[in-house]
DNA sequence: ATGATGGAAAATGTATGCAATATCGGTATC
DNA sequence: GATACCGATATTGCATACATTTTCCATCAT
């Protein structure tokens, strides 16, 4: 990443005007990288980024760093405060707790309006993933499993058909990321998932727009219920 | 800005400590001073920022309108675009439909929640908005009924005991408050929003949190067909 | 006339060094 | 012990220069 690294082949113009997305900027892949250990918890809240020691572990200057907090001050992952540099974003318990209730009505709603307008393609696809995800319950990874119930959710935020809605819940998801995961690791989610959205299914491809709602709603909030204590006991 | 700048008087170790804000950094002022140029239409939807124009117009470097660019898409008020700088971010007829719609579910989820929490204090400040935009209905002074309204709303997202909630609720509508006051200034859209808040009041009062969520939702959704009417027009 | 190519100019990304500010630890005072 | 002050150090903000990528325009081929 110094100026002595060799020179690529830069792509030509007319692979430019075929819309060929530009390379990742330091920048971006930064953010990116960040993103991914606050998200696993390895950044945890409240930790100070050094822009110093950062830098030297990507081996680029301050600059695209200090970027890259910007960056992810825009997905409020961290705050940043005037010449005092940028931490990871330090929630309350309370505000998680306020963020998951939240979170539940959005996921609620995203199944309602999915049960409206769901078509025969995006049907098939939540029920391919479902198929997935009971086939990766038997195994003994989790991660696979955390995978493909995330494709599952993402599946109907598309059938739900308002690209804002969809894009303000993976936002909102993703800021709770480290602290969701820490309670589907539960040994009974699994089984307890399944059923939950084989109910949510139901309901949306029955076009019952309140029980979707009220489904999706009850299997988000029951995360909250386990989180609720979760976070009473860390703090 | 220059680095020949007249050396300022540097606030104490003291002062420090008694939780004085830091000084902007220019990044931050050029932000906010672009913040109003978007909010108040100089900088049209979908125009490019450019760097230099702005370093110069600013007479700091480029590095700081860079900083700025990125804080200002924290606010989602510009997008961002690997290599290819920030443009004032644009909505598109279904963008503004598709917030509309979140925001209706949004504002009726602070009524359903506002139905199960309203403290008898909250319920008094509620009734005294209301009076209050009673009276103003009667005058000419749209811009003073607006202001109450806005109060109103405000007392129910308060009386919901969620922050994010208020928070994320009062962001969307602050996002959408160019295009929503276009259709607030309708004739009779006066005595509409009495009697509909009133629906909403009854329902928050009688802890009937289904129909709180619903008169609230219907009470902005008409706001919703309305604006899809006035966009149609428009595009 | 249209599309492809190449080179120059413009714009964006980054590194480096200096300026400005915050933090920390030691010392003095009450 | 608590508070204030000061100087040294560390961190953040910014300017400048260079590197990289994108855009624009002229030219050529079909």
């Amino acid at each position: 990443m110094s100026r002595s690294a060799p020179a690529r082949s830069a792509p030509t113009a007319s692979a430019r005007r075929n819309a060929a997305p530009p390379s990742a900027t330091h920048a971006e892949k930064i953010r990116d990288h960040l993103a991914r250990e606050i998200a696993s918890g390895h950044l945890v809240p409240g930790e100070r980024l050094d822009e110093n020691e950062i830098a030297t572990r990507f081996a680029v200057s301050r600059t695209p760093v200090r970027e890259a907090f910007r960056l992810l001050a825009a997905n409020e992952m961290v705050e940043l405060r005037g010449r005092m540099g940028a931490t990871v974003r330090k929630m309350s318990a309370q505000t998680v707790i306020e963020m998951f209730e939240v979170m539940a009505e959005m996921e609620g709603l995203c199944a309602r309006l999915a049960s409206r307008r769901v078509t025969p393609q995006l049907r098939a696809r939540v029920e391919e993933i479902h198929a997935r995800l009971v086939a990766a319950s038997g195994g003994q990874d989790v991660d696979g499993f955390y995978d493909i119930n995330q494709e599952f959710h993402e599946a109907i935020y598309e059938a739900a058909g308002n690209l804002y809605l969809a894009e303000q819940t993976r936002r909102l998801r993703n800021r709770t990321a480290a602290y969701r995961r820490r309670v589907t690791f539960q040994p009974n989610r699994f089984a307890n998932t399944l059923t939950e959205h084989e109910q949510v299914m139901a309901a949306i491809f029955a076009h019952d727009e309140e029980k979707a709602h009220a489904t999706m709603r009850d299997h988000v909030n029951l995360l909250s219920d386990d989180m609720r204590d979760f976070i009473a006991s860390f703090q």
